[in-house]
DNA sequence: CCGGCGTACTGTATCGATACAGAAGGGTTC
DNA sequence: GAACCCTTCTGTATCGATACAGTACGCCGG
């Protein structure tokens, strides 16, 4: 049988609580007592206090669940995504906490099972779709809990570490619109939820991803303002957050004879495939064809992409803080954090200008 | 105060075992009671059994731990360990377990607070230092464990699930000085640890860590049997496994009059770094300078690199099985992989072959 | 009417630790 | 020398569940 705390108590004729000491609160006892402890814990083997015994008894594991959907792609493909991670993770080193990567299965019960089993502290949300049956059952669990996406989802007990999303994508249809575009076409992840890549017929208001939504709805509010009706957006959908579908969606907008002259993204990903596609068609960025993305993920500058500039570390950093670390104003528990527009190459003036 | 089995057992009049079944073995107790359980539950606002108690009692907590280095660089920057890990999700998640990601602290006092804190039923090795301390913790831990590096580093116990590095490495070797280069360098990571990038002066065969070891001292393998002294070889150590390094590391072999002819890599992150120097210096890769990678990540494939394919994501997948469903047979507890030799456009014959 | 059996539930021991109140003993203070 | 304190250790209750042996009872065949 494996040793325990009372094996070693036995073996040195001490109390349990003593042996406990000295692995917990090292202060309470005397240094050659301790010594002692430690090497007969070594001597029989004894690797220290059994960690979910201690945890039962603390109330506390010292581990965040985080909640991922499919094959991982979404988290760890999506430098946005690592970057968030790493933020998290950060956060929650810093306090000697864990980081649980809980894999959803697509079985309803086998969810309840891996969500209600999972020994956390706390849990963090980012990219997950909100309309997952998992959320419900976290917030039955009733742990502290912060989410990335709709400030609104969780009611006002969830933590939220944001940004304007809308507000975000508005100021890039604006850049579009003020460079002159009118053929334009938006690829945008999760449009409608396994769908198919390609062209579809989606009311804004009506998207149910909440970050693809307000993000969409940002573009067309730019395209209002600046008087371009929304029919004429050719909207897109990328069945996955991937390079290759990007680059398959926006063929649905280069090949055709009113080819667009701006195509809008809702992630550098997305955009990065679209600029693929660009290239196999002999296409110039910025000159042919504008390209905008969201994110600024590092691979976004050496590709000269106009994007978005959010806090992705940030937003990682605080959600792990505020879990962790609660402030007592709750105000300091909702945070939307600051953006930028950022423009390089892959903008440019309408080319077709002089026609219209 | 939070509800617990005691709590709905005392609610119904009935015993807690009883409460304790619902949730666990419906098929011990009568529909009906079961219904009227899980109303009270619902009722009481319990969220089913505490995962923690569960874990205590069960002897289990449905998790394997992974540890990682630093800021997740090494785990989430590099496709391979994202493949890996994928693989590894893959395994844990088709059992209803989830990965604990253990981020190791520079101190050595948290790390073994972390280590033995952390509840979990086995540990996963990939991407950790052979050197660090956190591995005689876990042995310690005598828990089971699967590691991906040095076969020999934990004795016979641990599983393994690895590749032939200096094999697979050697065929590169061989390849290249087919080709006729003489005049070669090898860009690796981590020849020497907490080291600059730059030219170093190691022996191969005192390298610590145990891939790079491994993978140098196949490619000089290569060379000895083509007649090319190891003395010619200009090593380059790249402090970080990233492509910004690499392409530094790489200027240490491209900017000085016997250029290299020949940039071998330790991994396709690298080589895509080395590949970026190239076009920097308006280098044609394959024809005025040869680069081989290694693991061929999706990345190697539209770049042209030649490299070696290596199973990533069935790497972690049979770690992950080698775990979670131990094979009776020791010898399926450590496995070798095939890996191999993919030609791209990268690599080609010496340029400077008819002077030589 | 009785033994045997299956179903539905109960009761107690246990998983392995920590919290906290308290006891023993030595040293100070006045 | 009594009162008090501090250090060092002990003992018991507790964290929240599950395992397993046991009980009660209805039903069946003989």
């Amino acid at each position: 049988m494996a040793a325990t705390l009372q094996t070693i108590a036995d073996e040195l004729g001490v109390s349990r609580s003593t042996v406990s000491n000295a692995y917990s609160r090292p202060d309470q006892l005397s240094p050659e007592l301790r010594a002692r402890i430690l090497e007969a814990a070594e001597r029989l083997g004894y690797p220290g206090p059994n960690p979910t015994a201690r945890s039962l008894r603390r109330g506390k594991v010292n581990a965040i669940g985080v909640l991922l959907t499919d094959d991982l792609s979404m988290a760890f493909t999506d430098p946005y995504a690592v970057a968030y991670l790493r933020g998290l993770a950060e956060a929650a080193s810093a306090r000697e906490t864990s980081l649980l990567l809980l894999n959803l299965p697509e079985d309803e019960e086998a969810v309840r099972r891996v969500v209600s089993n999972a020994a956390v502290d706390a849990f963090c949300l980012y990219c997950v779709p909100d309309w997952h049956g998992a959320l419900e059952l976290i917030r039955a669990r009733g742990v502290p809990i912060v989410i990335g996406e709709d400030p609104a989802a969780f009611g006002p007990d969830a933590g939220y570490v944001g940004i304007d999303e809308r507000a975000a994508a508005r100021r890039l249809g604006e850049h579009i619109a003020r460079l002159g575009h009118r053929d334009i076409a938006v690829v945008a992840h999760w449009i409608v939820h396994g769908g198919v890549t390609g062209p579809v017929d989606a009311d804004p208001d009506a998207l149910r991803y909440y970050v693809t939504g307000e993000r969409v709805r940002g573009f067309r509010d730019a395209f209002a303002a600046a008087g371009l009706p929304w029919e004429r957006v050719l909207l897109i959908n990328a069945a996955r957050n991937g390079r290759e579908e990007a680059a398959a969606a926006a063929a649905h907008a280069l090949d055709r004879l009113d080819r667009a002259t701006a195509i809008l993204t809702t992630s550098d990903v997305l955009a990065l495939g679209v600029l693929d596609a660009l290239r196999v068609r002999g296409l110039r960025p910025g000159r042919d064809v504008s390209v905008t993305g969201f994110d600024d993920i590092p691979e976004a500058e050496p590709a000269g992409l106009t994007t978005i500039r959010q806090p992705s570390v940030e937003r990682g950093r605080l959600a792990g803080e505020i879990l962790l670390d609660p402030p007592e104003d709750p105000r300091r528990r909702r945070l939307t954090l600051p953006v930028s527009l950022v423009v390089r190459a892959t903008t440019g003036p309408n080319p077709l200008k002089e026609k219209s």
